[in-house]
DNA sequence: GATTTTTATATGTATATACATTAAAAGAAA
DNA sequence: TTTCTTTTAATGTATATACATATAAAAATC
């Protein structure tokens, strides 16, 4: 039986439905020991007859799964040689959803966070953080310096609107970082990304322990739900350590 | 013979190559019209079986073509209906538009570019610049510096795939940038975006006419279209000069 | 030992066939 | 008409088979 197709993994992700059908099925299997990091990048997979004789199905039916798993990017095929699964174009922190304690959390280090900074603010400040065109609307302004590990990962500053947003006024963010807070609090419309690098300034330099000099990737945000503005946040990170990963691709996929 | 299949379309786009397998060649002819528009979104394309009997080929063979062109986002498939083109996906970016000229000249700004070098590359360079996982297949290599009024505005370091578009290799990209000449080629079914910010090194700095120690934004894009990977492009910004806007909505809307 | 030729093997493409599933359309009953 | 049932046409999945193609590895030759 070649190898240990670990197709009842506890830590099993995708788990097939009831009614899947033998290609999903397989599809799946694959896909589990590959993301799981069972078959690591360069792990020759079974081969198509293998596959076949281990499932009970004929060989186009496998063939049929790893052609679709090559074009997907997930193995390569070599004639003669076999299937192996590809070096991983992964990670994904896709823009919209952007949350920092996962994406510290899946670089395997303890996410911490602080708090350096609460306090209303009605007019706008010289910073360039805005919330509306308007501009007159009081909010909460908030800075946070996340961790990963006990490096700085990330810095945050946040407007939280209080006219769209008011329970945000007596809120202590001191147990739940103001960005997850919102999520659970509002379900965003619409929103608008301006990313640009910077040279970091000496208030970004000493909360993320950068040396002089050093690039930083800067992601403003504005999110608004069907009543206006909500937040606008910048994000600062240490362009070293970081980059952002979008990804399009077609709904079905 | 149901419909004009527009086989031999004077501007069709996507040439089979000369050793093009039949299902290569179907999806090809399929996928150019509905890019050229003369199968608009909600047009019913020809079934499995007129399909099979059109290009003497088996329902199996037009079967995996149009699960293929389904899975891409292509078309639309329904039990007894049919299939149908789809319509155009939700924008979802101004990341993946990114027509350089239009950008310049919506700053009022007069645009040229200059072709710094374009050779063919096989195998992978230490740049970071790749285009598939295999990473075997040949490549043209261009790059490009834009400029906006006389000032250089954006680096375009960019491989083309030749297995995807043949027609690179013969390309004379002197009149015609290579990122304007790509998209009226190839339609991409799925785009990476890479965003980081990094110091310039001293090709950009001196491409781009910097002063040492300079913040610079990188976006790099990989692209597919439904048969592989099309083009892995790394734009260069002069950080001061640029940022990038991105705007989401939900899918719904 | 170095080079060329052969062979074995895994993938790549395509066929013909079978039956399942789904939903539009047509027909029958209320 | 309206509702229910049956038919039918299209896709969906899977099979067994065939031969083509590329290539790693073994065998034969120099």
């Amino acid at each position: 039986m070649t190898k240990e197709f670990a197709q009842t993994k506890e830590k099993s992700r995708k788990t097939a439905p009831a009614g899947a059908t033998l290609h999903q099925k397989i599809l799946g299997d694959i896909e589990n020991n590959i993301v799981s990091g069972e078959w690591p990048p360069g792990y020759r997979i079974p081969f198509e007859v293998e596959l076949a004789k281990h499932y009970n199905v004929s060989r186009m039916t496998a063939n049929k799964v790893l052609t679709q798993l090559a074009t997907a990017g997930l193995i390569e095929r070599r004639k003669k040689s076999g299937s192996f699964v590809a070096q991983p174009r992964n990670q994904a922190a896709i823009l919209e959803v952007y949350d920092i304690e996962d994406e510290v959390r899946s670089l395997n280090k303890a996410y911490h966070f602080r708090i350096e900074e609460c306090r209303e603010r009605r007019a706008p400040e010289s910073d360039g953080l805005r919330l509306s065109v308007a501009g007159k609307e009081s909010a909460i302004y908030v800075v946070c310096l996340h961790f990963a590990g006990t490096q700085p990962f990330c810095l945050e500053e946040r407007l939280i609107n209080l006219k769209t947003v008011p329970q945000a006024e007596d809120m202590d963010f001191s147990t739940i970082p103001p960005g997850k807070w919102l999520i659970s609090q509002i379900p965003w419309t619409a929103a608008e990304h301006r990313i640009f690098a910077t040279i970091a300034d000496e208030r970004r330099s000493d909360l993320l322990k950068l040396p002089p000099n050093s690039a930083c990737l800067v992601v403003e945000r504005k999110t608004w739900d069907v009543s206006g503005p909500v937040t606008a946040v910048r994000f600062s990170y240490p362009s070293d350590k970081h980059a952002i990963i979008a990804r399009f691709a077609p709904a079905s996929a």
